[in-house]
DNA sequence: ACTATTTTTTAGGTGAACCTAAATTTATAT
DNA sequence: ATATAAATTTAGGTTCACCTAAAAAATAGT
């Protein structure tokens, strides 16, 4: 049994380590974490004792097989519930990361199945990332960083990466939302800012900051 | 601030000292909370410091007005989070408690808010316990013990006194629920057992402890 | 009224999850 | 290659929420 503060933890690691593939590094988690290393050292200890990641001192960590089915079994439940605040008691998606820190945590399989239902087994958050199903399955969908992609690409904006009210509410207002169609007109060589149109309409110019910031499936 | 265990405490001393009205003492708490005197002598101190409880040495505690509010406002999130499980989750009455023991402690204002209009602002929880408002009013409704009644006595089933899975799966087993017509035909004199008549259709008998625990309004 | 019993508090100890300061190991730069 | 810098760990300390054992106060019984 986990507690609060290392299932926090062991999400942290997940999503450092871009789903396990590769090491953290004890700054980089108390960085996420907003602790100090000597804190973070301590942690890694005991959920190095508890198994569900390995550790050599001095290298970092990686997380386990049992690691890995835990973290993605508080993802589902934060996706599932930031989907039920969105869907259902209309909160903007701005409004809900931090609902949703907290409603993670409540543990009762039952809960979590009777919200997967009464979602109607959703697969993607109000973020467009993918809700894992009961069993830690993901269907990662191909996606690219908008910053990546090269003038006169078309897609389809299909996730975020930062998920903070400040972000959030910039692309709300400029017009961008999950499911937006956005092709880019053109990309400025000094700054990698990029003019960009969505949905066929409105033009816009957005940072390299922002562009890194969102995924498209690109248009075949 | 409170912490979810000093939440916990605040809202087991608002429930034995029956709404504020009469003082708690150490180790009706200990029992309550399945801790150890001493502890409880800790934490009331700690409460007692946060200026939410009054306590005079071996003289056992007195809720604040502050600690009333504290209080109410768990017990609201509880009831709204029970009613939310029985009417969208589709869970059974007996399988809310524990659920919403965790999901009480949740920190967000505005969802509770979203979740009361949600529900519809409910009056009474699945087990007929009021809800008390986003102020902490209660509208308590004058009920009697089924105990306490006396042969004759017709009325409607309010609530439950206890929550307990075990009493609450015997009531559905014999067809007990709120809202349910009771009439009492006969009280056996030498263990207080009684029989009743349920919704003008079924007859059962209920042992003297059970009786104890069914709160119903009797019809004028 | 005084002793026995019960209740409550005090004293001192534990693990979880943090901290600072100091020591150690690893990485970097010339 | 070695000195310096950066990253990490160790050592020792804190608060919260529990514990046991012992002391003190309140209550009950004769």
């Amino acid at each position: 049994m986990l507690s609060l503060v290392e299932e926090n933890y062991l999400k942290a690691i997940y999503h450092l380590s871009d789903a396990g593939k590769s090491a953290v590094t004890t700054n980089a988690l108390a960085d996420n974490m907003n602790n100090r290393a000597a804190s973070v050292t301590d942690m890694i200890k005991r959920l190095s004792t508890k198994g569900v990641i390995s550790y050599e001192k001095y290298r970092g960590v990686n997380i386990s097989e049992k690691g890995r089915r835990a973290a993605l079994k508080v993802i589902r439940k934060h996706r599932l519930w930031e989907t039920f605040l969105v869907e259902k008691l209309n909160f903007n998606w701005d409004e809900v990361h931090e609902v949703a820190e907290q409603l993670e945590h409540i543990d009762s399989p039952l809960l979590i199945e009777k919200l997967d239902s009464f979602l109607g087994h959703p697969k993607v958050d109000p973020h467009g990332h993918p809700i894992p199903d009961k069993h830690g399955r993901i269907h990662e969908v191909k996606q690219v960083q908008l910053s990546e992609a090269k003038v006169g690409t078309q897609g389809v904006l299909h996730s975020v990466n930062d998920g903070s009210p400040k972000f959030l509410q910039y692309l709300s207002k400029i017009g961008i939302r999950i499911g937006a169609r956005i092709e880019i007109v053109e990309i400025m060589e000094f700054d990698g800012s990029m003019e960009i149109i969505i949905d066929d309409e409105e033009r816009v110019f957005i940072s390299r900051q922002a562009s890194e910031n969102l995924l498209i499936r690109e248009a075949t």
